[in-house]
DNA sequence: CAGTATCCGTTTTGATACTG
DNA sequence: CAGTATCAAAACGGATACTG
């Protein structure tokens, strides 16, 4: 990771990555197990997928919980409070899109 | 380019590259010289530096306006009333940064 | 002054087979 | 079910010498 020079690159840190503000949305309502997330997102490959969920965790913006021990495993993602505080920037971000789209093209 | 799913990325779009969005930031106080944002971001190679003006200028977020045409050129670039919109969410982005430094370490 | 051209290293992502 | 391991490909960024 590279040092960080702006409260921008403080951000952006926690959205860095092809699908980690989708994840973000997607967990904003809920939260979801492992195997939902994948359904969701059928491009990302697993690695990837994986990968932000544990970035997210250790960033502290998601926890990871686990059900069973046996094979079959329940694991839940969830936002925390801290990660919560993302939400709104992300849904603004979104509803810029959705009144750009036009434009943007 | 990648295909664009969903509004989130139709805004990421305009800030994907490592200083965008400083450069965005630089330029919503006013209208600034080619020499001055290199100035301001000493970090940042030129050929990168002009490849994410130029990817921002065909976005429509910021123009380019050249004054003389003998070699000593006077390049300006500034946002248009498109690329301004974005500033707000970029304002939120950084107040975000600012507040949760700490927990972002 | 404001770029362009070239070359190259690093980072990020993808596909897929396998495992606790 | 929820991952890990391995290998390969692509995207991204950096350095620097040169140009209109």
């Amino acid at each position: 990771m590279a040092v960080i020079y702006s409260p921008i690159d403080t951000f952006l840190q926690v959205i860095k990555g092809k699908y980690k503000a989708k994840i973000l949305i997607y967990l904003a309502a809920r939260q979801r197990r492992y195997s939902e997330i994948k359904r969701k997102f059928p491009l990302m490959s697993e690695r990837i997928l994986i990968k932000q969920l544990k970035e997210l965790e250790q960033q502290g913006i998601i926890t990871r919980s686990v059900t069973g021990t046996k094979p079959p495993l329940k694991v839940q993602y969830q936002l925390t409070a801290y990660g919560s505080t993302v939400c709104p920037i992300l849904k603004q971000m979104w509803f810029w899109g959705e009144q750009h789209e036009q434009q943007a093209r």
